[in-house]
DNA sequence: CCACAGGACGGCT
DNA sequence: AGCCGTCCTGTG
């Protein structure tokens, strides 16, 4: 690995970091769960386990991280096994919106994140803002997730599907999921009783697991391909919201191109690539727009 | 009061 | 197969 690990205790020290920029990678619309404190000082929870992360240019500290934690865990979620210099390199050769985009936001990292709780994040993000979609996820999460408290706060785990599949739609709506209520259920409750996992949609391939995730409720082409991307399953998937629409047609196409047309240029551009692209893509537009 | 937000669904043709 | 009205909720 490029950079170092120093621990001590429960803080682990990163240091001599490239292409990682906590802000933009939490803030460009892949996750929903973490608080921010100060500038580059962020606290959250993935899967059981809560932390608390403070960058200062190349080093970061994450507090509430035994050395065994962050190596079970974080290095992993921020997918620090991933050269992001090289990747960079490859989308802006002889592409000059690739490098502006790219260099607005080259800290950005695609994380990769527990399947149930991504498939449910992206099905609540439909017609919906961050800020709401925020809300509901952190209202479910205290409704059915269990408490976990640390020296830093208290948080609560995102709910297992067994017990969003039991939950009754009206209690979920509570959450004020809206119309997302009844697809909430329903897929968690189709997840329950027939698990699906990572390594499974990696072995049916893109189409095949796209066309897998599509079958759950409330879950489209769009949806499918953000839980595809931000599980880590497919780098290839490139989400078409209504903002990278915006940008392609802008920068590369032209005006009122169909969705499926905008797919099948990135899948032809960016090829394995695509899911990257599409983040330097989204944030750039996001914050220029 | 109305428009619209980081889409999906269902009922049309 | 493509088009289009509708849908909870929050904000301007």
């Amino acid at each position: 690995m490029a950079f170092e690990i120093t621990c001590s205790g429960n803080i682990t020290t990163l240091s001599g970091l490239k292409n990682f920029d906590i802000e933009s990678i939490l803030e460009c619309g892949q996750c929903f769960r973490w608080d921010k404190n100060n500038e580059n000082d962020y606290t959250g929870i993935v899967k059981d386990k809560a932390v608390r992360i403070v960058q200062t240019k190349d080093a970061a500290r994450f507090y509430g991280c035994t050395c065994s934690d962050f190596k079970e865990i974080w290095n992993d979620y921020f997918d620090m096994s991933t050269d992001y210099g090289a990747i960079i390199s490859t989308l802006t050769t002889n592409d000059d919106v690739m490098k502006m985009a790219a260099e607005f936001a080259p800290g950005i990292r695609i994380l990769r994140q527990p399947l149930f709780e991504t498939l449910i994040s992206f099905i609540i993000s439909a017609n919906n803002s961050i800020p709401n979609i925020r809300r509901v996820i952190a209202r479910l999460s205290k409704m059915y997730g269990e408490k976990i408290d640390t020296e830093f706060g208290a948080f609560y785990k995102f709910p297992d599907p067994g017990v969003l599949g039991t939950a009754d739609v009206s209690e979920i709506a509570l959450s004020k999921a809206g119309f997302r209520s009844k697809y909430i259920k329903k897929t968690a409750k189709e997840f329950n009783e027939n698990p699906v996992t990572t390594d499974q949609l990696k072995n049916l391939g893109y189409t095949g697991a796209k066309k897998e995730l599509m079958k759950y409720p409330g879950v489209g082409a769009k949806v499918a391909d953000c839980t595809l991307l931000f599980s880590g399953a497919y780098t290839n998937a490139f989400p078409v919201d209504v903002w990278v629409k915006k940008i392609m047609e802008e920068l590369y196409l032209k005006k009122d191109t169909p969705l499926g047309a905008i797919s099948d240029y990135a899948s032809e551009k960016f090829g394995e690539l695509g899911g990257y692209a599409q983040q330097y893509l989204f944030y750039y537009a996001r914050s220029n727009t």
